[in-house]
DNA sequence: GTTGAGCGTT
C-alpha cells in the first residue's frame, strides 16, 4: 500500500520502474530517495520485504516519471556503491515499458545502437556474465529455507506485530523530532511503500544519515586471538590408542562405518615387519 | 548481530 497522501499507489502505466537490486539489507528508501531523486522524479520507491521478517529483500523499485529520467538513473545509479554495496539499477520488467525491457535494457532506445548494444556499458560487463545463466531459476534464498521457518514461524521472532501497533501519524512526529538514522529498529519500518513526500516533510536536512551504526564499520575487524594460543585438538595424555573417538561420543559420528577388520590395532604389525624383502 | 539472487504492495 502505498500512503501516496490517500490516493493510493500511483498507476504503474503512468511511470516507470526501476529495479535496484543488490542493495542492503538494511538500506530503506530514505536512502535511495536522495540517489534517485537527483536524476529525475521520483513518484514512488517500493522495497519489497519478507512477509515474515518484515525485512528488505534486498533490492527496491524506483519509479520515475520520465523514461529518460530513468535511464539516466540507470546509467549513473547502476554499479554505484551504496552503503558499501554496489547496487544494480535496471528497468523492471514490470510496467509500461516491461513489453520493451530485456534484462532491464530497452531495446528500442538504441535502435542504431542495436548490434552493438551487447557493450556499451564497460562497467557492468562481469555482472552480465552471471546474469544470463539459469541462476534466476533457483530460489531466491537458499539460505533461508521455507522449512526452517516453520520452526521460527512468529513465535518468538521479531515482535513485528507491534509494528503495526503505532500510528503512522505517531511515528512521523517522533521521526522527525527525535528519531537517529543510527536508531532503525524494525518497528521504526514505517510502511511497505515510500512517498517522496514523506521524505520531504520530514525535511531534507537529514539527508546525512551517513553513519547508520557506529558498530557497523567495516574497520571495526579487530584480531582478538593469535593462532599460537590453539593447543591440538586432543591432549598428549589422550592420545592413547585404548582411548578411542569412539569412546568419547559414541554416536556423534555420522559415518562411522566400522568395516569390521580395521579396527584392529593392525598398524603396529605393519610397523614390526619390513614392507617388502629387499634380500632374496 | 546474520544472508545475497532477484522483479513489487496491507
Amino acid at each position: 500500500m502505498s500512503r501516496f497522501g490517500r490516493s493510493g499507489p500511483p498507476p504503474i502505466r503512468d511511470t516507470y520502474s526501476l529495479l535496484v537490486l543488490n542493495i542492503t539489507f538494511r538500506t530503506t528508501a530514505d536512502d535511495l530517495f536522495p540517489l534517485f531523486d537527483r536524476y529525475g522524479e521520483v513518484v514512488d520507491i517500493y522495497i519489497p520485504r519478507d512477509r515474515r521478517t518484515g525485512d528488505s529483500r534486498g533490492f527496491a523499485f524506483v519509479r520515475y516519471k520520465f523514461e529518460d529520467e530513468a535511464q539516466k538513473a540507470v546509467d549513473r545509479l547502476d554499479g554505484r556503491v551504496v552503503d558499501g554495496r554496489e547496487i544494480m539499477v535496471q528497468f523492471a520488467k514490470y510496467g509500461p515499458n516491461a513489453e520493451r525491457i530485456s534484462k532491464g535494457r530497452i531495446l528500442e532506445t538504441v535502435p542504431r545502437s542495436r548490434g552493438r548494444s551487447r557493450s556499451r556499458s564497460p562497467r557492468r560487463g562481469h555482472r552480465d556474465d552471471y546474469r544470463d545463466r539459469d541462476y534466476r531459476k533457483r530460489s531466491r534464498s537458499q539460505s533461508r529455507d521455507r522449512n526452517e521457518r516453520d520452526r521460527y514461524r512468529e513465535n518468538d521472532y521479531r515482535r513485528r506485530s507491534k509494528s503495526r501497533s503505532y500510528s503512522p501519524d505517531d511515528y512521523r512526529r517522533r521521526g522527525r523530532d527525535s528519531v537517529s538514522p543510527a536508531h532503525r529498529s524494525p518497528s521504526h519500518r514505517r510502511s511497505r511503500s515510500y512517498s517522496p513526500d514523506d521524505y520531504r516533510r520530514r525535511g531534507k536536512h537529514s539527508q546525512s544519515p551517513v553513519r547508520k551504526s557506529p558498530s557497523m564499520s567495516p574497520v571495526r575487524k579487530s584480531p582478538s586471538v593469535s593462532p599460537a594460543k590453539r593447543r591440538p585438538s586432543v591432549s598428549p595424555v589422550k592420545r592413547n590408542p585404548s582411548v578411542s573417538p569412539a569412546r568419547r561420543s559414541p554416536s556423534h559420528s555420522p559415518r562411522r562405518t566400522p568395516p569390521s577388520h580395521e579396527a584392529s590395532p593392525v598398524k603396529r604389525y605393519d610397523e614390526s615387519r619390513p614392507s617388502h624383502s629387499p634380500s632374496t
